[in-house]
Parts: C-alpha cells; structure tokens; sequence
DNA sequence: GAACCGTGGAC
DNA sequence: TGTCCAAGGTT
C-alpha cells in the first residue's frame, strides 16, 4: 500500500513546512556554515544523539580539526580524545578514516558526487543525503527518525518502525516530496518538525504548520504513531573498579581494538559475577596492585545499551612503574586529552568530588 | 533482518 | 526509580 500524492499537494507541503521553518528554526552553530566537512561532523555527532550535548562536542573538535586535511593527520587517539564521552566510538574511528579516504581519493575535498560520499566509512544514505542538501543544496532525500516519526503520522503509516515495508514507503515519499531547489531547507524543516512540534510523546499539534494536512491527527492516532519496534530487556551488571595514582598520573587499562568501546581506555574494571570470590583480586595482582580498603570510594550508576551498571570504585596502590600491556599509566593533568569511557569518566569526576 | 554500538536527559 | 528516546551505520 503506497501513499498517492498529487504535485498541488507536493508543492504546498514544501511551501508551508519551508515558511514555517524560516519563521522558527532554532540558531545551531552548524546552520552558520555551508562548509561540507562542518556540516558532516554535525551530522556524524548527531546520530542517536541529542542536539545540546552535541554543541560543545562540535565546537571543540571544529577548533581542534577544522578541516578534512587536519583530521587525516591526526592520530586516532586524538580523535577518539576528542569524541570521549560522546558514544557509538565507531564514529570517531569512521570519520578519521573518511578523512584519510578525502585526502587519498578526493584531493583532501569533501565529495559532492552521491555515489562517492556513499563509498566513505560512516556514511550511509541519511548521513550523504543530509550533507549534500545542506552544503550544496543538492536534492538529495533523506529519513531519519524525525523524518519517520512525521511522515508515519501525516500519511498514517502503519507498519512498525524498522520494517522493509516503512522503510521502502518512507524513502519513496522523501524522494517524491523533495524539492529540486531548497532540498537543505526542506530537509532540515522535516526535522525540525520533528525535534520541535511532532515529538514522539505530546505532540504540539495546535502549532504545526501541517494539521490541516495530517491523517493521524484527523483519525486520533498522532499518539499511537509510529508503531515502535520491540525492545530488548535491558540486563543488571555489577562492576568493580580499580582507582590507582601514583606519581601524578592514573592506572589504565587498553581496551581491544574490536568490539565495544574499542581502542578506548578505561580504569581496570571487573564484573562481580565473573569474578567469584576474588573479585578485583586478580587484575590487582597482575598490576602488582595493593588494595588500600575494603570499602568503595564511590558507587556510580551507568548504562550502557541494554545494560544497567552499577560500578563501585575501590582505591589501589603499587609500587611498580613499568607494567605489561594492557596497562598505561596517564598524567592526571592530560586527562582531557584522553579517550576515556564514559564510566570512566563518571568515577573520575566521583572521585574529584 | 536482527543485533550491536554509548550516553545523558526527560518523564 | 525504570523506561524511552536522540539528525544511523555496520555486520
């Protein structure tokens, strides 16, 4: 079943969403810029993530790589320093690798060829169709969760979110309702839609420029729509963790270059149930660590996907310098700079506090 | 196609 | 407190 839609009604979609855009459309830093590279960065922070974290994130890193040159002569440390905190890390190694791709394919020049930005690690068809409309207004469509959650309600779209079927209906319409000039404006608009009036939970339809047009709303189900996708339980997970400084710089261990949280740093950590008895026992003694007292220094919660954490800090001491990888020691003064975990993060500034 | 990948905030 | 969610991409 696929949504008909006359050209009337296509240009007075654009028409009224475009003037209500440039009425309200909130001043974010990266709507300053048409620079490609800029306007990618946004894009590629933004991805499960929410405007107002992503701010400062941006600025800094624009100021610490300010272009595709300067990110594919960075190391991956420094990206990874950069985007510490922020989540989803595969990003960070992505975007440092799609530099090195700019420079080796492109001149060191972000692509303005569709099928080429789709050919860059990181970027898929929302993250190429946003950039080309919004740097170069080209009339690229794109769907993102906004884009879903809006089109669901103004066509009543049915099937569950994450289907073939919605998937292949929403991509048709943002094909179709894309203009051939403004493609940025419009394609932002959508969103903007989304993020400001037609939230998923108590949408302001008294104020959307669309009402008149919007058969969820007509039919009563704005609320029921989109159908969401089920879930996965989230599990509990109980964690120790090892808080050891000596001359100044901190105790941390190398995670492996695959898998969650690749390639980041964190403080020596265990989980309780796969500890048995011994519980920090083990990586203290392969660090040729000291546990100073039985009592946590801190208790943190964490999640992390579908886990709960729940860390406890314990305060260590050793007399060793030199230790064996995984283990790096870091200046409490550099830990800015580093690419700590979250919870790592968190229990530092538990500790600091 | 489903699972995986992080985090902080709203309610 | 638990749950849901936010400008997705990759495997």
């Amino acid at each position: 079943m696929s949504t008909t839609l006359a050209s009337a009604e296509i240009r007075a979609f654009q028409r009224e969403l475009i003037a209500w855009f440039a009425r309200v459309k909130r001043d974010l830093p990266w709507r300053r810029t048409r620079d490609p590279y800029a306007i990618w960065i946004s894009e590629a922070m933004l991805q499960q993530t929410r405007v107002e974290t992503v701010i400062d994130y941006w600025r800094r890193f624009l100021a610490r790589f300010p272009n595709a040159a300067a990110l594919a002569d960075a190391r991956e440390e420094d990206v990874l320093g950069s985007w510490s905190g922020l989540g989803y890390y595969r990003r960070a190694r992505n975007l440092h690798a799609a530099a090195l791709a700019i420079r080796e394919r492109h001149g060191g020049v972000f692509p303005r060829d569709p099928e080429l930005v789709r050919e860059l690690p990181g970027i898929g068809r929302y993250t190429a169709g946003a950039v080309l409309s919004i740097a170069f207004d080209a009339p690229e469509p794109l769907v993102d969760g906004n884009v879903a959650r809006v089109f669901a309600r103004l066509f009543e779209l049915e099937a569950p979110l994450g289907s073939k079927e919605l998937e292949r209906e929403l991509w048709s319409l943002a094909e179709r309702l894309v203009p051939a000039r403004g493609a940025g404006d419009w394609n932002q608009a959508l969103m903007e839609l989304g993020a400001t009036l037609c939230a998923p939970k108590k949408p302001r339809c008294d104020a959307c420029p669309l009402a008149r047009r919007c058969r969820a709303l007509a039919a009563g189900s704005v609320e029921t729509l989109p159908r969401p996708k089920a879930r996965r339980a989230s599990v509990e997970v109980e964690l120790e963790v090892l808080c050891v400084e000596r001359d100044g710089a901190w105790l941390f261990v190398r995670r492996p270059s695959d898998g969650r949280m690749a390639g980041m740093l964190e403080l020596p950590t265990i989980e309780v149930a796969a500890a048995g008895r011994e519980r920090l026992h083990p990586i203290a003694h392969a660090a040729g660590v000291e546990l100073r007292a039985s009592e946590p220094l801190v208790q943190v919660r964490h999640t992390i996907t579908h886990h709960r954490i729940r860390a406890q800090a314990f305060v260590g001491r050793t007399a060793r310098r030199a230790l064996p990888e995984p283990y790096e020691w870091h200046a409490s003064s550099r830990l800015g700079e580093l690419p700590l975990t979250g919870l790592t993060k968190k229990v530092l500034r538990a500790l600091r506090s």
